[in-house]
DNA sequence: CGTTGTACCGCATACGTATGCATAACTTAT
DNA sequence: ATAAGTTATGCATACGTATGCGGTACAACG
């Protein structure tokens, strides 16, 4: 008679061990420990009686439970290409800060940059529902995005330019027209006439936004295009060292290169020391995202800045709106600027 | 007549659609999609019209559910320091890798080293259940470790020299002695006598090991153990830089300095090259970590690397060998060695 | 004293799933 | 032909929680 109704294996302790201890029913527990009882009053001393037996058991709500319901699962997904790649950083940091204040937890996912990665993740959110999902997509197309908030109901952000969803906010950065600005810069007034790219292949829309950038402004400025100047990495600082090495062993190496981000352009840079030729002198280079190694390195990297805490910190801040019913207009397009900042390698 | 059951906020497929489109029920659905369905058969042609319907409508199993019910939750939870130091990327990788490949979720929170956050952390995972938990605490005790086992009866794991609980697998690096050897062969092979060391609290286990190394060592090899010799970071390159300043005011100050992370090592050096001085020949430095960054700055960091990939690989192989069952015994401690990696800072 | 109102609380249900148990149809043995 | 066994399926329940609805007191009022 004094056993308990509490589950063997399981010790987790319940509304309803409160509500035993505290001599109610289960349902004056929720109604106490949520304050939100709409008409429902609770007397004084029993509200009391039931707060001390919820402290005296530890009690922590079973978040599962509520999820199933269809309440709020207090919990947010994030989808980035690679842990590993210091870009997300700030961004990973600044979505989870924002969780966390909202004490929410933060579910990340990887994709490696592949489109099967990137379709895991949606059916992993579809299993497992969320009240918000904040995603830098490579691959998934609209129609893609409209299956996620269809089939999840989920409230969506996302990083990317390319992307126009009627109901998923949207950061992105101007990277086109900064390597534009970039790349003519170092035409007309650092006199290079012989450009060189190292980017990805144009499957990934920031890859190509910044290709086409690159070469806009070789057509702008006069320059031929050609074709072997133009490599295809992988966005590791491996493939930018083994792209510089072609670039190299071109009869009539490039005087500058552009980079599709620091870590390639890292890489790089360590073909051309190897090489013994000098970083600016005979050879300018700039990146793209501006990662914390890019100033610590010898030479300091000339790189365009991206935010990518800044773009964090805004699309969480979208998606709690939403979350929270502060907000329910269409979809918001928000411009985080990227910006150059010239340092010791032009 | 033709209206479906399903919520109208909610517009997931359940197993009850799948049901009512393959004119079964939906335990037969739940028999056919789970293979493991006991003494119990299903007939081969209701079977395929099952199957046909999950397919048609594309339907997913909601993981709630079987959360709620005491199932497995195919997630765990992986509790880190800050996800912007470079040290935790391989771990954390290896980590979702592990899960990927057995099809688990990642739930990821920084403690930003706070007793709070590893405190919020465990009152996270009570809420929300998860079957394993893989944690890098640096101020949790047995104590705390034993409350999370029992309330939340997950599979835990966790990086620390320092703790012992029985039901707890444990990784952890030699650092201590490692540190020891690295500190007496900078006096005996490289003849400094005038050692400095940055490091941060002893508040940290890790830091304290590395602190005793540094001054066993000294005891050792008969050097005098000077406290102005001894700062206290907080694991940041600001922090280093900090320190290094104040050694280099020092009427003497040391001609090689031991950093307890690379990051502060990285700091010292720039603070190193501002005071005009060079490294090594001046002041000779060494890391702890080997983080990608260290190879790549110059001039390139010697230091003792951890292998954060191998510890977060050999964890998260602990666990899902529990959470499966493949393994029900006692505590498991595995050393991943550290080892010293000589470049051109010594 | 009978009626209505009010303050307080418990019962029952649903969310989506897994599973013990009952049941139906059909086969085989006696 | 009836009993027993086999095969194939449905019913009912529980997990922990939130909430509509109904019910008990007791006070106030006619």
């Amino acid at each position: 008679m004094a056993s308990t109704k509490r589950n063997a294996n399981r010790n987790s302790v319940t509304m309803h061990d409160v509500a035993k201890l505290a001599n109610v029913s289960q349902s004056t527990v929720s109604r106490v420990l949520n304050e939100t009882n709409g008409p429902i009053t609770i007397g004084e001393e029993t509200r009391q009686r039931v707060l001390e037996a919820a402290q005296q058991l530890k009690y922590q709500p079973n978040l599962h439970a509520g999820s199933l319901r269809g309440q709020k699962t207090r919990m947010i997904a994030l989808m980035i290409a690679d842990i590993t790649n210091p870009f997300y950083h700030p961004l990973v940091r600044a979505v989870q800060d924002a969780a966390n204040a909202h004490q929410y937890d933060t579910m990340i996912a990887n994709t490696d940059h592949t489109l099967e990665g990137e379709q895991h993740f949606i059916n992993s959110v579809i299993r497992r529902p969320v009240d918000g999902i904040i995603m830098v997509p490579y691959h998934l197309s609209d129609d893609d995005l409209d299956e996620l908030v269809e089939r999840t109901g989920s409230i969506v952000a996302a990083v990317g330019q390319h992307l126009t969803h009627p109901q998923v906010d949207i950061a992105f950065g101007n990277d086109r027209q900064a390597t534009y600005d970039v790349v003519t810069w170092l035409h007309t007034e650092k006199g290079h006439s012989q450009l060189g790219f190292i980017g990805v292949t144009d499957n990934f829309p920031a890859g190509a936004r910044r290709h086409k950038g690159f070469k806009d402004a070789l057509l702008n400025v006069g320059l031929e295009q050609q074709a072997e100047y133009e490599l295809e990495g992988d966005w590791s600082p491996e493939s930018g060292y083994q792209a510089m090495q072609k670039l190299l062993s071109l009869p009539e190496p490039p005087t500058a290169v552009f980079a599709c981000n620091d870590l390639m352009a890292i890489g790089a840079m360590e073909a051309i020391k190897q090489s013994g030729l000098r970083i600016p002198e005979d050879i300018a280079i700039v990146g793209f995202d501006d990662i914390p190694t890019a100033s610590w390195i010898s030479p300091r990297l000339s790189t365009v800045a991206q935010y990518p805490a800044e773009m964090g910190i805004q699309l969480a801040k979208a998606i709690f709106e939403r979350i929270q019913g502060n907000y329910t207009g269409p979809s918001r397009r928000i411009e985080v600027p990227c910006r150059f900042i010239e340092r010791e390698t032009t």
